[in-house]
RNA sequence: GCCCCCAUCGUCUAGCCUGGCCUAGGACACGGGCCUUUCAAGCCCGCGACACGGGUUCAAAUCCCGUUGGGGGCACCA
């Protein structure tokens, strides 16, 4: 059986992958993990990394999907040697256009007796399969086009006769394919089935046409979700059926929904959605995460590095990610990782770097016309304070409006009433305004307000606070001299005399 | 129903292959504290797991068997 180990290490020669999603939806975190480990392998070993769409099935085609693919794949900085967009040598890359090659290599495998013409129609093969159920066997191709005589089933096909091309499975004794994570895994070959490799409008399946593609573009290891591995016993027949050499098979666990019971649904997926959560990578853009942070989370959904590393800027990942170390258990996915390495990414960025991301954010919060330069002086104040992205508007954004809303009951400090708080504003505005404009630091700023503080006889928290929801309209905000610094002196004595006269209004109510 | 895969804190995991360094390590989350003008960030502490049952062995989280649980698949989809 030619199923050995690799002797030498799997990742010491350039390895060629492929990553070969089909056009029917978005790029999702199981397919985005592929891709990063397709690409980690790649790019660690010199190899390439190929991207080839596999569109057979024209009915399940979404046209777009394949743009949107190639777009959550650039955005998460998984490029391509090789694809349908860029070509290279093996194309083309997409299975839609390479209908004839699959024919040729199926007619090889009928010609050596390895698969065989099937004219059962499809409403024949229902009836069968309900009566399998019925009787409690598994569902199954009963084989009666197994023993048509081969010249009998070439007049047939030849007469225009709808057929498809099944794999002639063996009937008797075993398989042993050979998966990197699990090891060997022995089947019966009875419990196999005759599949289809052709369809009757001539397309080639999956089974056909990946195996056909693998081989013809020379990919060196075949990373893939573990739904195939039911089928990869069939994997392995064809290729020996064709005496090519097998690749080394990777089958990765798949991802379960946080509560680590079931898999994801398109219902959990949605659920997701409203939560500012999002299996889709495209969302997850939309959302404020950092391909660096994504990247880095669904590495470790499966890998591991040692016992206390988790940070790994994608540098790091090439260096260090190893096949080795993939597990094969399922994981249920922790979108709470997700925020803490995106905080921890976030940090991590440039401040120049922070601003010119934050940007689009700004703009998509209503705040067009925001720039890098408005946004530089900002960023330190906010960079430990957001998880995503599109929180900076939410806490930032009073920056760039022209008037600010306080509740009026907020601008009451903790422990006084109104009159108290009334008094507390005024005296804080009388402060503020003896700073010149052209000097409006925290260096000046602060020591004043602080002698306040002193002189009132009341907490830093209080008096601060007061100046605070006045200023930003927030409770909640940036450090205080640092965010005046920025309003400037103009903007700061305009927002007190407004809050100083809606504490008037609230200490006369009173 | 049948086939296949998996099994350490709530979750992601280290340790398992090459039994003893494991009174099982790290991280997220959670609880508490420090710092502090709010909120964060940072730092410290705490909580918390070898699914169960047999075996093998002087010794088992680690090896073997079974059970249970979870997952995947059983299309002219991929």
């Amino acid at each position: 059986m030619a199923s050995t180990t690799p002797s030498t290490s799997p990742t010491s020669t350039p390895a060629r992958v492929r990553f070969a999603p089909s056009p029917t939806g978005f790029l999702h975190l199981g397919g985005a993990r592929t891709a990063l480990y397709d690409v980690l392998l790649a790019r660690q070993t010199g190899g390439q990394f190929i991207l080839r769409i596999e569109d057979t099935d024209r009915k399940r085609y979404i046209p777009g999907a394949e743009e949107e693919l190639m777009r959550s794949l650039r955005w998460l900085g998984l490029e391509w040697d090789e694809g349908p967009d860029k070509g290279g040598p093996y194309g083309p890359y997409r299975q839609s256009e390479r209908k004839e090659i699959y024919q040729k290599y199926a007619q090889q495998l009928v010609d050596s007796g390895h698969a065989y013409y099937c004219f059962c129609t499809p409403q024949r093969l229902a009836q069968m399969r309900k009566e399998q159920q019925a009787r409690g066997e598994p569902p199954h191709y009963d084989g009666t086009c197994r023993h048509i005589p081969p010249e009998e089933a070439q007049r047939r096909v030849e007469a225009g006769e709808p057929h498809v091309i099944r794999f002639k499975m063996p009937k008797e004794g075993t398989i042993t394919v050979h998966d990197l994570l699990r090891g060997d895994i022995t089947v019966e070959n009875r419990t196999l089935d005759d599949y289809i490799l052709v369809k009757s409008d001539g397309w080639a399946l999956y089974h056909l046409a990946a195996m056909v593609d693998d081989h013809l573009m020379g990919i060196t290891h075949v990373i893939r979700g573990s739904e195939w591995l039911p089928t990869f016993p069939l994997h392995a027949h064809i290729y020996r059926a064709f005496g090519w050499e097998e690749p080394i098979w990777v089958h990765l666990s798949v991802f379960l929904k946080p509560s680590g019971k079931g898999k994801m649904s398109k219902r959990d997926a949605e659920v997701f959605r409203k939560g500012h959560k999002s299996i889709f990578i495209k969302d997850l853009e939309e959302l404020g995460y950092l391909p660096e942070a994504v990247n880095n989370w669904i590495a470790l959904m499966g890998w591991s590095y040692d016992d206390h590393t988790e940070f790994f800027t994608m540098q790091d990942l090439i260096e260090k990610f190893s096949l080795e170390r993939l597990k094969p258990s399922p994981a249920a996915v922790n979108f709470s990782k997700l925020d803490h390495f995106n905080g921890l990414h976030i940090r991590a960025l440039p401040e120049e770097e922070l601003a010119r991301r934050l940007v689009p954010y700004f703009h998509a919060a209503g705040y067009p016309d925001v720039t890098v330069d408005d946004l530089r002086p900002i960023v330190p104040l906010i960079q430990t304070r957001i998880t995503t992205l599109d929180e900076a508007p939410k806490i930032a954004g009073f920056f760039f409006r022209e008037d600010v809303e306080p509740v009026p009951e907020e601008l009451i400090a903790k422990k006084l009433d109104a009159a108290q708080s009334l008094e507390v504003a005024r005296r804080a505005r009388e402060v503020l305004a003896a700073v010149p404009a052209d000097a409006f630091t925290p260096e000046n700023t602060e020591p004043p307000m602080r002698a306040l503080v002193d002189a009132l006889g009341l907490k830093a928290g209080q008096v601060f606070g007061v100046v605070r929801v006045a200023v930003t309209g927030q409770r909640v905000s940036p450090p205080l001299f640092e965010t005046l610094a920025i309003v400037g002196k103009a903007k700061t004595i305009e927002r007190m005399d407004e809050a100083i006269k809606m504490l008037e209004a609230l200490a006369k109510k009173a």
